[in-house]
DNA sequence: GTCCGGCATT
DNA sequence: AATGCGGGAC
């Protein structure tokens, strides 16, 4: 029989507690105070926030913002408009998204989608309700979680927490989180530790992204210049010396 | 694990 | 010119 194991958290565990949610407190607030109020999602239109959603997949933000703007140049930045166009016109508009074949016909689908299921118009869908509409975006092609949480938070304003690459990197290095954990895993653990506000998930995403895209590297972090250092640093002293 | 295939870095 | 960074969907 395995035995249990007790005293020390697993590595490979989320942890839990009412200490969990003190400690994402205390990291929202190092990161509040370093970086100040972020203001996502940056977009005109809800519908520019979803194409935009979905054109950033694996790019940087500033690939995105030269597609966007070759979209609304060709008339191309709403759903109606993308849904009568044709997917070569497209894919050549997204080019600056890297890989604008897959991006075109994303964004092909979702216009498709939007037109059959709500006559084009966006606002009706994102009036589904939280669970109903995360299922909904879930299944259309080219929508996985991260891209449907955004859309849910950023657009239809549902407190839905965003997780991406930058959180997993952050929160492990730190020693908070295990490295290997699941995308939906990890945003229940952050929604069953938060309070679920809408302002907040929003500013603490922005600010994960900000950390993880200009401090927190893959390789050669700035860890000099990070604001979690106190958090980051006591996490590895501790683990280091039950370590012994 | 694989795909996608621009752009910053070297 | 060549390399490889980079990450979300499947």
């Amino acid at each position: 029989m395995p035995e249990k194991r007790s005293g020390t958290q697993n590595r490979r565990d989320l942890p839990q507690g009412q200490e969990v949610s003190e400690l994402l407190l205390s990291v929202y607030h190092y990161l509040e105070n370093a970086y100040g109020d972020l203001g996502w999602w940056p977009a005109d239109t809800l519908e520019e926030m979803v194409i935009g959603a979905i054109l950033v997949q694996n790019v940087s933000w500033k690939n995105t913002v030269k597609a966007l703007s070759n979209l609304n140049r060709a008339g191309l930045l709403n759903f109606r408009a993308l849904d009568a166009a044709g997917v070569q016109e497209v894919a050549e508009l997204v080019i600056p998204t890297r890989f604008y074949n897959m991006k075109a016909n994303r964004l092909k689908s979702f216009a498709r989608h939007v037109t059959t299921q709500y006559e084009g118009v966006l606002q009706h869908m994102l009036q589904q309700p939280f669970e109903v509409l995360r299922k909904e975006l879930l299944a259309i092609p080219g929508i996985g979680p991260e891209t449907a949480d955004d859309i849910l938070l950023y657009g239809a304003k549902y407190p839905s927490f965003v997780v991406d690459a930058y959180t997993i990197r952050v929160l492990s290095r730190c020693g908070i989180i295990p490295e290997h954990v699941t995308y939906e895993e990890l945003r229940a653990w952050f929604m069953a530790h938060l309070p679920h506000n809408v302002p907040m998930f929003n500013q603490f995403h922005a600010l994960l992204d900000r950390l993880g895209n200009r401090v927190c590297l893959a390789k050669r972090p700035h860890c000099d210049e990070c604001p979690l250092q106190e958090v980051c640093d006591l996490r590895l002293q501790e683990r280091t010396l039950s370590q012994s």
